[in-house]
RNA sequence: GCCCCAGUGGAGCAGCCAGGAGUGCUCAUCUCCCUGUCAAGGAGAAGGUCGCCAGUUCAAGUCUGGUCUGGGGCGCCA
């Protein structure tokens, strides 16, 4: 039907005859002489429909309108001196027409198919088919293809083995919300839609498959994010007889392979941050790296305070620290006031702000502070004359740490301290592995431990003492991959021994009956000589959206949900028959307070 | 569950703080003109119960309350 494709015509072609066919791009009509940008696949070459050469055409060429799909034949011409355009790839060609064949009419778009207005995203994932015919949903879509594409070739090159596992699974109690799906064969029974492969692959290395990848859906029924859909896409990985650098190693060379075959970009070897070092030092376990404006701790400087909000980060538990703006003195008090607001909205009680100046402080809080702390707290803080301190303190220390590092975060991108740069620049790409993660995290609500990572990852020699007496001090052979700000990857070494794993489930207040109904065929298969194992499971969506430089995952995902778990396209999920939930036992509740 | 932002002809915005006739801008649509444009240009036209429901007021796009939808975040996400 097509000789080429637009976008890959070049002056190489000049006097070929071609055959084309696309959409309608752009219009323009000037009476004796009509363009139209032709746009496919590949990108957009201008078409000349001239009445004086071809006057069959006109007809048909004046009733062109944008997103028609047509058929075009015609001559490659090298355009005139001063008719190029630098902008297209295509600028120094255009094709002469000689005949126009509309293959379809399309009704006027809901919207413009370009590059240049940012539509409502209601309108964009209802006629999504439409947005996705632009240029930047395209490459999307190629770059999501080009990454999956070498992920295969890299894990096939390294003896691993693609193995699916079932997507109609059983409900897991622990972790986030399951989406259920009733079994017609099982009255009041229901199957779950997998979290992850996770046991399901821990049983692959009992099997003996030794090295296991997947690229593999996966599902949570919990609220979204711009990283965090109901269901999304996870690279997921399990080796056997590994240690913990073993699989940090094959995965730093994965997305080394993958970020050089894809974005040409080098990258050097990832920085390495104890979970201790990253709260510390950023107040997030996935510090964005590409700038500095780290927390500093201002408990030292503060030793003696009598100002009553910084003695609540003397507390037992609490923190008193700090980040600098580099000179942002001067900074409007209206946006300071904002940013006083920012902190009380993510849960700080408040936000103080000290203004240095080479004569001294400046600060809503300045009388409270006493000469050696008017010495002392820049110094502590790092900061110089010219600059901004915000100083959060709680009696949590894990609210200094969220509330600092959030804004770090935001501010580091909106004061212009992280540079543009090229994709293929190894500098653009700050990965880091996060490791010695604590294996247990406080549920203040239940008043139990539960686990940070999941109740099957491995305990660190030197802590496994304390599972019992001390749960706080339990280390995780847990690791994740964070990079410019996202958790990228979660990973770990498990436990291959029974009585380990029972011990660990006795930790997190899991009875032996109840630890057997639930994951009593893992223990079960770990009486089978469950070789040494250990994974990772990198998110694919946000990879993409990185490499993409998107700051939104549903901009890679051809058909991706709103943030109420609804598609606009399809109208899912909708209510359905009174026979199909006959079918499968199921009663409506009529919707209520409960 | 909570906080913040948004909703105005087909699309994107302004108008709202400080109430006075649906006012304006860019694009799209329709008609006409135009042979070198390229997000073409020129002339004209059509198109809107200002998300929805209440309330305040002589008067509401504008103020108040509620609600729905979309987006960002907190909680949640082993």
């Amino acid at each position: 039907m097509r000789s080429h494709r637009c976008g890959d015509l070049r002056t190489t072609d000049e006097g070929a005859p071609v055959a084309l066919c696309g959409w309608v791009h752009t219009r323009r009509d000037h009476g004796g002489v009509i363009f139209i940008d032709l746009r496919d696949v590949a990108g957009l070459v201008q078409v000349v429909f001239n009445f004086s050469e071809a006057p069959a055409l006109q007809g048909a060429a004046e009733g062109l309108r944008s997103e028609f799909c047509v058929r075009v034949e015609g001559e490659v011409r090298r355009r005139k001196e001063g008719t190029t355009n630098e902008a297209l790839a295509t600028g120094e060609i255009e094709v002469a027409a000689t005949s126009l064949e509309v293959l379809s009419v399309s009704a006027t778009p809901p919207f413009q198919v370009d590059e240049h207005h940012d539509v409502e995203e209601m309108l964009r994932l209802k006629y999504r088919y439409l947005d996705l015919r632009r240029t930047r949903m395209q490459s999307n879509l190629q770059l999501r293809h080009a990454i999956v594409s070498s992920i295969r070739r890299f894990y096939d090159a390294h003896g691993f083995t693609e193995v699916e596992t079932p997507m109609l699974t059983r409900a897991t109690p622990e972790g986030a919300r399951d989406y259920l799906v009733p079994a017609r064969l099982h009255p009041g029974s229901f199957y779950a839609l997998p979290q992850s492969p996770q046991l399901f692959k821990q049983l692959l290395m009992v099997a003996g498959l030794d090295r296991y990848y997947q690229i593999v859906r996966c599902f949570r029924d919990e609220d979204l994010r711009a990283d965090r859909q109901p269901d999304f896409t996870q690279l997921d990985v399990e080796m056997s007889f590994v240690d913990r650098e073993d699989v940090l190693a094959v995965t730093e060379a994965m997305f080394k392979q993958v970020w050089a075959e894809v974005l040409g970009a080098e990258l050097q070897d990832f920085v390495r941050l104890t979970f201790a070092e990253s709260m510390a030092r950023f107040g997030t376990d996935k510090p964005d790296l590409r700038f500095g404006m780290e927390l500093t701790d201002l408990s030292g400087a503060l030793q003696q305070t009598e100002f009553r909000v910084f003695q609540a980060g003397k507390e037992e538990g609490g923190a008193v620290k700090a980040i600098v703006l580099g000179s942002q003195g001067g900074m409007p008090r209206k946006q300071i006031d904002a940013l006083v607001e920012e902190a009380k909205a993510l849960g700080a009680g408040g936000l103080v702000w000290i203004a240095v100046a080479d004569e001294g402080l400046r600060s809503p809080v300045e009388k409270f502070l006493s000469e050696d702390e008017h010495r002392e707290l820049p110094r502590a803080a790092a900061a110089k004359a010219g600059d901004l301190i915000l100083i959060v303190a709680d009696g949590h220390a894990e609210v200094v740490d969220r509330v600092l590092g959030s804004m770090r975060n935001r501010l580091g991108k909106h004061l212009g301290l992280v540079p543009e740069r090229a994709r293929a620049d190894p500098e653009a790409w700050k990965f880091a592995w996060i490791v010695d993660f604590p294996w247990f995290e406080r549920d203040e609500a239940a008043g139990a431990w539960t686990a940070i990572h999941h109740p099957f990852t491995g305990i660190t020699p030197d802590t496994v003492d304390y599972l019992e007496s001390a749960p706080e001090k339990v280390l995780s052979k847990a690791y994740d991959i964070t990079l410019n700000g996202w958790e990228l990857a979660s990973g770990s070494i498990r436990i291959h021994d029974r009585a380990l794993q029972e011990r660990v489930l006795a930790a997190l207040g899991i009875s032996k009956e109840e630890a057997q109904a639930r994951f009593g065929f893992l223990l079960d298969a770990f009486a089978f000589g469950p070789p040494p194992h250990g994974g990772i499971a990198p998110g694919i969506d946000r990879i993409v959206a990185l490499a993409a430089g998107e700051d939104n995952i549903r901009e890679v995902i051809a058909f991706p949900k709103t943030q109420s778990a609804a598609d606009p396209l399809t109208g899912a999920p909708a209510p359905v028959d009174a026979d199909q939930l006959e079918a499968l036992h199921l009663a409506l509740k009529p919707p209520g307070p409960t």
